[in-house]
RNA sequence: GCCUCUGUAGCUCAGUUGGUAGAGCAGUGGACUGAAAAUCCACGUGUCGCUGGUUCGAUUCCGGCCGGAGGCA
């Protein structure tokens, strides 16, 4: 059965004018804007993250930014459990949450009915402690003490897959209960909201990597480097989830190997593209899209009229 | 002007003792359910600079020409 819509979702790789018209269409719509970005919930991450201004904000609420510190674990649990009351109050306050972001997984396990457990407080070791596991003896033992607790996941993960393996063992030592587990209960819970989605992308690929690296260019104008510097000085861990982001581990490392920091620029401008694809591959999973694309350059007067028709011809407002 | 080296995939290069070639990077597609701006998987035809010659057969050997680097004058 179809529902009507009772969010708007505005996804796209980098680069590709989320921001902008996620704006603009609040403003049509009587909308706030959620943000679902992995890296522009850290505070302090302003310009690597191209974190939205206040003069890009024009005034339209944006929430699920800044809401950790970037020294923090956070993640897709912390983010949906944080997101639910924020949406769920724009709702209840008659306006339309539009949520604009290049996280997939966020957003897909934000509109999924998944509920996340917390995990025990004191359980930061365990990663660590497996990491340093596989770094000496290799995957292979465990993906083995995996596949003893959770075949399930053992099986579907591929055996190179560190990240996922870790994190399945990591899930049952915490919880007690197998992600495998997890996953099959969640699947049943019907959806949280209901989108109706936007799609952001270019005709031509080349465009869109003009787009991220006149981007790159501009966070270099305003101050990356020293960005990056001050939060070096503040005494975060350049290993941490945050120092991961695009935009800083490339200029962390050419600072670190004594580079001229204009290398690590062209490796940021191409570790985006890197990324913007993989983003795509996600977003283009979802055959319910409606695909925005553009030419050389965003046509956002265009792209906000259509957009509201869309919206009006769903139902909203 | 002469000598030496060099010209192979978008880039950097390997290789074929003559049977039309392969790595890394880039790129493309895909996966993804508690780190996700992370992580993982799959995909390699290009007038082997141009042109003559030798040869059954030349990218490979020989000659010439054109481009690049260095050396001697």
């Amino acid at each position: 059965m179809n529902h009507t819509p009772d969010c708007l979702v505005i996804c796209g790789p980098t680069a590709s004018g989320k921001t902008a018209l996620a704006v603009a269409l609040a403003q049509r719509l009587n909308g706030e804007v959620v943000s679902a970005d992995s890296m522009q919930v850290y505070r302090g991450m302003d310009i690597g993250t191209a974190k939205p201004t206040a003069e890009e904000m024009q005034g339209v609420p944006h929430h699920m930014l800044d809401v950790a510190d970037p020294w923090e674990n956070f993640s897709v649990g912390r983010y949906v459990s944080q997101a639910i009351p924020v949406m769920d109050d724009i709702l209840a306050r008659g306006k339309l949450p539009i949520v604009a972001g290049g996280t997939g997984l966020y957003i897909d396990n934000l509109m999924a009915g998944r509920e996340f457990a917390p995990f025990a407080p004191d359980t930061a070791g365990v990663r660590q402690q497996l990491q340093q596991q596989a770094r000496e003896e290799g995957l292979e033992p465990l993906r083995e003490q995996l596949s003893q607790v959770d075949p399930e996941s053992a099986q579907r993960l591929h055996p190179n897959d560190e990240k996922r393996i870790i994190r399945a063992l990591e899930v049952y030592l915490t919880t007690g209960t197998t992600i495998s587990q997890h996953n099959r209960e969640s699947q049943a819970i019907p959806p949280r909201y209901h989108p109706l989605t936007i799609g952001l992308d270019f005709q031509e690929r080349p465009h869109l990597w003009q787009r991220i690296d006149r981007r790159v260019d501009v966070m270099m104008e305003q101050g990356l480097e020293e960005e990056v510097r001050r939060l070096l000085d503040a005494g975060i861990p350049p290993t941490c989830t945050a120092m991961q982001a695009i935009g800083y581990k490339e200029i962390i490392s050419a600072l670190q190997q004594g580079r001229p920091v204009e290398e690590g620029a062209e490796e940021v401008k191409l570790r985006s593209r890197q990324y913007a694809k993989r983003q795509l591959t996600w977003f283009r999973r979802n055959p319910n899209t409606h695909w925005i694309r553009w030419g050389e350059n965003p046509n956002f007067s265009q792209a906000v009229a259509s957009s509201t028709e869309l919206a009006h011809a769903h139902g909203l407002q």
